[in-house]
DNA sequence: ATAATAAGTGTACAGCTGTTGACATGTCGA
DNA sequence: TCGACATGTCAACAGCTGTACACTTATTAT
């Protein structure tokens, strides 16, 4: 029985080109392409291989897109965690937050300009991966909100209504930052805009039920 | 000179026609196709005519899709017409209103599930004719809260960011409403997180800059 | 060095696409 | 009645698509 190896050549092509496809479907989909509307042949014509080469590295598109699901989040899961283990310092915490977090989102900007982008609009099987990775986030937050507040007042259900409203606030914000150059509406106004949102949620949320 | 009439059979077989196509184009995107996936002979196929036919109609898919955007946002602008004209009543007003707004959208479900996936995922155009149909919604929805807000602590852009967050929740509603058939997750329980997202905001609302 | 394997090329196929032009048919006003 | 016009059919086109198969070339382990 042979072990089975990873091959690569001595300048790493091999994991280059399967980059490459990657880095065209994004960006095709920055120049204004659905993901559904990109076809196999446009990939390795962006990329400048042969149609046939696309089938060495994926099945399909289908299972390109997964994949790209899976490798934008990993990203947004680092944040998370960097967030967590280096908790936001000093007088204005939520400022800071939303600063870090659209920092980090035009940073990688076209991982989560596919995101936003996949998330409704295309493939059934793409889109339920994202939105299961969004649930996943929103049961994540709703544990750390859990710590935060009083578990008391708070149910479960309430926690991820709560967390819902957060990530869905901020994910407008993503989308109003990274869809259509609107960019160029200065970025300091949507990271205003997210902090106001998020202020007056935190704020309704301390009076939840206190004043029943 | 000739006058130019309308041509209708006396089956009102044109109309029906152009109406066929818009149809055909929303049950093709109720079987998860998005809008830019759609082909103009697949529409055709549908409805039953010759490709060629369409152009008697349309000059192309685009125009289509922007006919469809204001015709959806149409049925929506009355609704919130009613609304104004007869405000609800009684004791609980947010259930009502998201309980009244989800029926509504639920009986017009497939256009709604149109403007949904279109919104992020289509062409450009189309995207532009929602989103600025969107922004219209939320300065209507500003200048209602002007009325019932004190103007001094609220400024324009604070009840903008106001409005913005109620119209993106009530967004998320829908989305979780008409995506992937996700509405046998009892509707009431998307009621019910509507109703307390609402409360949440308007709690906070209540305390904006009154507590500092 | 050689054999195995990974990656890429070239060619070909049937199927679908948008669009055109010439033609047929039904409807209605004059 | 007849001509104008709206609507629809039919056949054809060039172009793009996904995928298959046989092939060449590079890389690596033994």
């Amino acid at each position: 029985m042979r072990i089975q190896k990873k091959h690569r050549r001595k300048d790493n092509k091999t994991i280059d080109t399967r980059q490459a496809l990657f880095d065209a479907v994004l960006e095709l989909m920055n120049r204004d392409k659905s993901f559904e509307a990109i076809s196999l042949r446009e990939v390795t014509r962006e990329v400048g291989i042969n149609p046939s080469a696309f089938y060495r590295h994926f099945p399909d598109m289908n299972t390109l897109g997964l994949e790209l699901v899976s490798l934008s989040f990993k990203t947004l899961r680092q944040l998370l965690k960097d967030v967590r283990a280096n908790p936001v310092q000093g007088s204005d915490v939520i400022r800071k937050s939303v600063e870090t977090f659209v920092t980090y989102v035009l940073a990688h900007s076209r991982h989560y300009h596919f995101v936003i982008r996949a998330r409704l609009g295309g493939v059934a099987t793409i889109r339920a991966a994202i939105d299961s990775e969004l649930r996943l986030l929103v049961s994540e937050l709703s544990t750390d909100l859990a710590r935060q507040l009083n578990t008391d007042t708070w149910s479960t259900d309430e926690l991820k209504m709560l967390a819902e409203l957060m990530i869905g606030s901020m994910t407008r914000i993503v989308e109003q930052l990274l869809i259509d150059n609107r960019y160029d509406q200065n970025i300091v106004e949507l990271i205003d805009l997210g902090e106001k949102q998020l202020r007056l949620i935190l704020l309704g949320a301390a009076q939840w039920r206190t004043h029943s």
